[in-house]
DNA sequence: CTGAAAGCGCTTACAG
DNA sequence: CTGAAAGCGCTTACAG
């Protein structure tokens, strides 16, 4: 591989001084540096004979400003050779959003193996941080010194360190749920979420689904499963009039014992999901949209945002409900 | 936003140099350089009390090595919003072998809008090009200096320049198309490329396809689009005992008169596209499989190898062809 | 065993 | 109007 070509081969080869190549390269010439005509065309004609090509990270280092890349880390596989990914509309947001506001995205994601993590981020500008939230010292060091950092997802990352996330609007969409339930629950809810899944998100639906369910004089019945569910939990579902899954993947864990009793959701069981039905198998329950794309071209603005210095609060991303679409009695 | 950590913020609270610190920041501590304990323990504590990341941007450009970075460029969108994209696959693969090799991806698709595009691409170590090949005097620039740049496809750039590229094995799978045909042809194929995908590919396929026919006697008629089909062409068309599309859409320009016609393809014509059915929509056509993702990481190893200084010839990825699976009576 | 110095490729005050 | 010099954050010879 040959040398390259540095800014020094062509000042010399047009015999100016660096100073001067770099005014006219970089178009500065013109506003307080004079450059006259015969030099100016003296370096354009070197750099082009000799196929210059500036450094951008010498550039960066230099003067110390946005080199517009973000970073998209997660310890996540975003990109399943097989199937789709759950975290794959995130980052179409996200690339597109980015695309729009003219940043490059570099992609973190074989992060698992690496020794020097936190390093790899700060090659970027800023950081978009996807998937769960593992306890990471390398992190905590770049929120401590205001490495510009978005979650997508609300995060409490301990030490009251200020973290900076968009989220959707879970408050709207589970009451939205429970005020379509009301009618039917005959004053109970039965709710059923799993220690797997007790992030923040999952923490936030409980507390909403709750204040939702006290105003309306609801009473809710809290299933947390460990396992797969027990015979005891597995009454308590049946004999609901109303039944709220924090998570598809929760639902899921009750198909078997539908199946086995025939009983069919949306016509003998009723209820919802919290969650935007993104595989497009459940749609026997009352779910909401999916709007994780969305969801990442506000990370992506929150992101921006921080970077041109303004102090943006983000605002929230709507999640319409969808009312279950079944034709079998309803 | 605070004032980042450096090395010289380290070494002063650890009261040492900042190439004291340096060594013991990059385990370079005990080959060559030999610090005492107590001064690591000094230094590596500092390092953590201030939370310090090391700017990796200033690192490689002092070391000048591999930051282990791909640029992947492309003139078009891989992630559009509603379907998918041609493209897609070869990021896919190019994605998870460079995960594989411990490269992170930067992915450079608003292009077109950009001033300085080159330079873009220079903060990575190399880059994979995919998608059609515009003449662009900045990516001449990069080749001229030997900048590693692997493109996704058959290149010819013109001025006799060496190019880096993987493609796929046109030669084995055109032929075997031909062969497949060769019982029903009755001695002529009709062959339909377009004007609007004239590039290195379709001409490697069209001179493969000649080369066979020819081989067995074959007469093959050429019929190249400017626009949508004339009635004349229809009439080649439909007199064929085989034909051979170039591309899905050029097949797709011949629906409507099949559907004009009452005429089946599958059944009442017979012939082959000389693409992968990426769409999973053209299974009454020979075709063959798709081999985007493989070809995606072949351009990746063929880049690593490229960095590592080893002058690798890839091989081909080889296209297995999938006869048509009509039930419609062959 | 450790530090002062040079330098990676660039830009931006600052003198002339 | 132009160039010499300092410096961005690092590392690596090279003296002590």
């Amino acid at each position: 591989m040959t040398r390259r070509i540095t800014l020094s081969d062509v000042a010399e080869k047009a015999g100016v001084s660096r100073a001067t190549a770099s005014a006219v390269l970089s178009g500065k010439a013109g506003l307080g540096i004079r450059v006259s005509e015969d030099r100016k065309k003296a370096v354009l004609a070197a750099a082009n004979a000799l196929g210059y090509v500036p450094n951008t990270a010498a550039q960066h280092l230099k003067k110390g400003d946005d080199n517009h890349i973000i970073a998209l880390f997660t310890y996540e596989n975003i990109f399943p050779s097989d199937s789709g990914s759950e975290f794959y509309p995130f980052f179409q947001g996200i690339q597109q959003e980015a695309e729009r506001e003219n940043y490059d995205v570099l992609i973190l994601n074989n992060w698992a193996r690496d020794k020097s993590r936190s390093s790899r981020i700060r090659l970027a500008s800023g950081a978009i941080m996807i998937g769960v939230n593992r306890d990471d010292s390398d992190i905590r060091a770049l929120i401590r010194q205001d490495f510009p950092l978005v979650f997508v997802g609300r995060r409490d990352i301990g030490n009251s360190l200020p973290i900076h996330f968009v989220t959707f609007g879970y408050k709207e969409a589970v009451s939205r749920i429970v005020e379509l339930l009301a009618p039917r629950a005959n004053g109970r809810i039965v709710y059923i979420s799993s220690t797997f899944s007790s992030a923040e998100p999952s923490a936030d639906k409980s507390y909403y689904l709750h204040a939702e369910a006290e105003k309306r004089g609801i009473e809710v019945e809290d299933i947390v499963l460990c396992d797969m569910p027990s015979s005891r939990e597995v009454g308590e579902v049946l004999s609901a009039e109303a039944v709220v899954f924090d998570r598809l993947f929760i639902a899921d864990l009750f198909t078997p014992v539908f199946n086995a009793r025939g009983i069919v959701p949306g016509r003998d069981i009723f209820g919802a999901i919290l969650e935007d039905d993104w595989t497009g198998t459940h749609c026997e329950w009352t779910v909401w949209e999916n709007r994780r794309p969305e969801l990442g071209a506000l990370a992506v603005r929150y992101l921006v945002a921080l970077l041109s210095g303004e102090d943006m609060i983000p605002g929230e991303v709507r999640l319409p409900v969808i009312e279950k679409q079944s034709t079998h009695g309803f």
